[in-house]
DNA sequence: CGTACTCTTGACATAGATCAATACAAGTGG
DNA sequence: CCACTTGTATTGATCTATGTCAAGAGTACG
C-alpha cells in the first residue's frame, strides 16, 4: 500500500514553513532523519485512536483530515495541501494517539519525522517550535470559526463564505475552482450533498453565480453574494 | 471598570502551568512584568478586532470565550478556569488582533503579560513554549471535537457528551454541576436555551436525570444515558 | 421584597435530513 | 478510444428536529 524511498536529501524539508528558514546545512541535516514515503488516492494515512510518534508533512498532493461520529457520518476538518503539516497532537502532547482520519485524496507523498529527532530538532532550532505554534494557533482560530458557522449559521451562509475564500480574479472573471469533491465539501459545511447540491442551484437560479463544470464556479458579483448572505 | 494592583510578587505566574516548572527566582522575575488586572463580573475583557499585544492568564474567577456570527448569536468557545490563559492568538501570530470575545462570567482577576516580556521568557525558558504548544494543540483537538458534534449530532448526543464530561462521583450519586448557566450551555452547543431546556426535561422525563436545581443535575445510569445517545 | 434575569413550556414554522430515482463524470480494461 | 463500471451530483417528495415567538414560572440579587 504505502512504498518508501530514501534519498540522502529529502525535497520536502526545504518547502515546508516550519523549516525554511535553516540553511542549507541544516535542512540536509533533518532530510536524512526524514522518510518519504508515497500514498495512493484512497489510502488511509492513520486513523483515530492509532498509536503513532512522527510527524507528517505533506511533500505533493493533497489529504484529508476528518472525524467520525458514532453514527459513522464524517466531518472533513480540513484539506492539507503541500507544505502543511500533521499529526502534531502524536507528537506534541504525551499521549501519542491521533484523534482524527487523514486520507489521501489524490496521489500524495509524505515526509515522517520522529518524535525523538523533531524535539531533537526543536532544542537545536527554536524557531522552529515558534513557527509550529503559529501554525496550530492559526488553525485553532480557524477551526472556532468553523464551530461558529456550523453551529450557527444557515448552510447557505457557509457555502458562501467558503466560495469567498477560494475567489480568484482573472481578466474580469471572478470564479472558484473547488478544492474537494461537494461530497467532501458537504462534510466540511456539516451538512449533505443533496443540500449543497440544492444551495448551488439556488444561487444559480438567483443569477449569482453559475456552475461551468462540478468543480468550476463563476461568480457575478462578489458583493451581491456577500451581501446575500448577510 | 477594571482596577489595577501592582505587587512585587503576582501569585498567579505560580500557579499557572505553563510556568509552574520554574523555580522561585525565575517565576519571580516573571511576575515582575505581570500585570495584575480585576474585572467584575459581565466585563468585557477584549473584542473581535481589538489590537493586542498581552497574553491574559486566569488567576481567580471563570471566563468565557466567544464568537458573534453576523445576526448577533453567540457561540460560545470554551470557558477558562484558573490557570488558564488566553490572548495567544494575538501574542503567537504577526497580526495582533483578537479574533473573539472574552468575557468574565464572575468576579475574575487575570495578569497580563506582554508580548515582548513573553518572548524574552521564550527565549530564556523554551520549556514555556512547549508547555504553550502543548495546550494549543489540546484545544485545537477540542475544537475539531466540538465542530464535529456541533455540525454533525442532535442536541441531545451533545447534551449527553457534555455531561458525562463533567460527571462526578460521591457515595454511589452520580451527578453533574454544570459549570456555566443553560443559556451559555446553548451557546457552548450550538443550540438555543428553549432546545435545552425541552431536551433536559426529554432526559429526565425518560428516567435517565433529575434536574434538583437548575445546575444540579443528578444522573441516575451513567451507562444507560451514554448508551441512548448511540 | 421587587426588579430583572434565566428557565420552562406551548404552539407553530421551516431548514435541512433522508430516501429514492436518475443523470453525469471519471477511471478501467479490452 | 470506446464500452463498462463505479462513484459523484442533481432533483423530487417527504419527514423531523430544532428554531422562533410568546407567555408564565423560578431564582437571584440589590
Amino acid at each position: 500500500m504505502a512504498h518508501h524511498h530514501h534519498h540522502s536529501h529529502v525535497d520536502c524539508i526545504r518547502l515546508v514553513p516550519i523549516f525554511n528558514h535553516l540553511n542549507e546545512e541544516q535542512m540536509s541535516l533533518i532530510a536524512q532523519s526524514a522518510h518519504e514515503v508515497h500514498y495512493e488516492k484512497n489510502a488511509l494515512l492513520f486513523g483515530s485512536g492509532d498509536k503513532d510518534d512522527t510527524l507528517y508533512i505533506v511533500n505533493n498532493g493533497r489529504v484529508r483530515i476528518y472525524n467520525l461520529n458514532e453514527s459513522g457520518r464524517e466531518q472533513t476538518v480540513r484539506i492539507l495541501n503541500p507544505g502543511d503539516f500533521m499529526g502534531e497532537v502524536a507528537i506534541f502532547q504525551t499521549e501519542s494517539y491521533h484523534s482524527n482520519y487523514a486520507e489521501a485524496i489524490s496521489e500524495v507523498s509524505i515526509c515522517r519525522i520522529h518524535k525523538k529527532d523533531m524535539n531533537d530538532y526543536l532544542d537545536a532550532y527554536p524557531e522552529i517550535i515558534r513557527r509550529i505554534l503559529s501554525d496550530v494557533t492559526k488553525r485553532l482560530q480557524v477551526s472556532e470559526k468553523q464551530t461558529m458557522q456550523v453551529g450557527m449559521e444557515q448552510v447557505e451562509s457557509r457555502i458562501i463564505d467558503f466560495l469567498s475564500e477560494y475567489v480568484e480574479n482573472e481578466e474580469n472573471h471572478t470564479y472558484v475552482t473547488l478544492p474537494m469533491s461537494k461530497k467532501d465539501l458537504a462534510s466540511y459545511l456539516g451538512t449533505t450533498p443533496e443540500t449543497i447540491s440544492r444551495k448551488f442551484s439556488a444561487l444559480e437560479e438567483k443569477g449569482l453565480i453559475k456552475q461551468h463544470t462540478h468543480k468550476y464556479i463563476e461568480i457575478f458579483d462578489l458583493d451581491e453574494l456577500l451581501f446575500s448572505s448577510s
